[in-house]
DNA sequence: TCATAATTGTGAAGATTATAACAAACTTTC
DNA sequence: GAAAGTTTGTTATAATCTTCACAATTATGA
């Protein structure tokens, strides 16, 4: 038998939007679903979906399809949602004020341990059940706790300073939610968000009638 | 000559990237780039930007670069970003607000002309010269304006009826901010975000190792 | 002016991703 | 329990996207 290929990063994308659905589809108390109907409710070609879901092992029953649970396990091995990870959150702005009100948070496999902003106005002021701290406490913070991803919905101008600070003290991913491009160590990984892109990619596609 | 090949979306999301690079190069008075410089500060291969741009129509000079602002302009007027397209905002939560106060938005191409809110408390609040308005003033408003944008930062349960409310006034495309899929009619065009999953996808890497 | 260096644009090759096609496995129905 | 209907997983094929290689063009500097 010739090597499995690795899966593609799309793959794990999509990954990522079948989970977020089955997840809706367990709390609707449905036990059970194909990659036909999947591929209906998220868009994607049903094929598409057995293609993904071939390439971190065989989970389903011809004839009757995927158990909604044991998917979601599958999904959530495999990619290494065995716990919930830590994050800090830098910046209460508006960004960050919303996504520390999020109610899903443990449900995604996440969980939000410090959230800091420089505005004393903000510090101690207590967002969900998460008390706001000084951002000189940052540091002290990190040496305490090991955490290796932080989210970053700071101006612009300032988030390289910041990677470069929360990199000296062991973060290893960044989610830096601007639109821009930050440099980062060798070992360390980043993700964007630009909630304005979207936007212009909508406006081309129905200038040029894209349906996708 | 064979007929030129269709510019792949892929390459459209880049063009974005792009732009929005030139922007700021623009802003600093820097007048010309070369694809390798550009794909250092985008980190996108520079042959990879010189055949998208390819698509756009040719636009540098051998030995030379290309013109920032020239670009600029050559990929708005591919886009079809001639003029400022004007949108909805509808949902004054924290998204909601920080889209509102976001202040590059003549820059990026868009221009918010009515933000709507169910909540009485904010109705008639004014963000960065905008004045919240009434959700029930909606469909009037579109009905004067005509409107063909929407942007939705309302919670996941609302935003299928909302969408449904905003396409039979006119609204064609919905750029819709939740971890949600909705069902337009087959006319209309959707964007999705999704906030929490590049941070998803971000912890898969991370785990994997990753770099990208 | 001419040689050298820099840079673009693109056809062709290579790599990746999506789709089609279908056997195998399971369910349902009679 | 046999036949008909579903649905999966996978190999082969097609389509798409990226990279390579290099001619062509412009800039630079002796």
């Amino acid at each position: 038998m010739r090597e499995k290929k690795r899966i593609p990063l799309i793959s794990v994308e999509r990954l990522i939007i079948y989970r977020r659905c089955l997840l809706k589809l367990k709390q609707a108390a449905i036990a059970k679903i194909s990659s036909n109907s999947l591929g209906k409710l998220t868009n994607i070609t049903a094929v598409n979906i057995r293609k993904d879901l071939s390439y971190i092992g065989e989970t389903g029953k011809p004839g009757f399809g995927y158990q909604v649970k044991e998917l979601i396990v599958h999904i959530e091995k495999f990619m290494g949602m065995d716990h919930i990870h830590k994050v800090v959150l830098i910046g209460m702005g508006n960004i960050g004020a919303s996504l520390l009100n999020y109610q899903n948070w443990q449900i995604r496999g996440f969980e939000i341990v410090g959230a800091f902003d420089k505005d004393k106005r903000k510090v101690n002021r207590v967002i969900n059940g998460v008390k706001i701290q000084n951002c000189r406490r940052l540091q002290n913070f990190l040496k305490k706790h090991s955490i290796s991803i932080a989210i970053l919905a700071i101006p612009a101008g300032e988030t390289q300073k910041k990677v470069n600070e929360l990199a000296e003290f062991g973060v290893k991913g960044f989610y830096i939610i601007s639109p821009i491009i930050v440099n980062v160590p060798k070992d360390c990984f980043v993700e964007y968000l630009d909630m304005i892109s979207p936007l212009e990619f909508l406006m081309f596609r129905i200038k040029k009638n894209i349906l996708k």
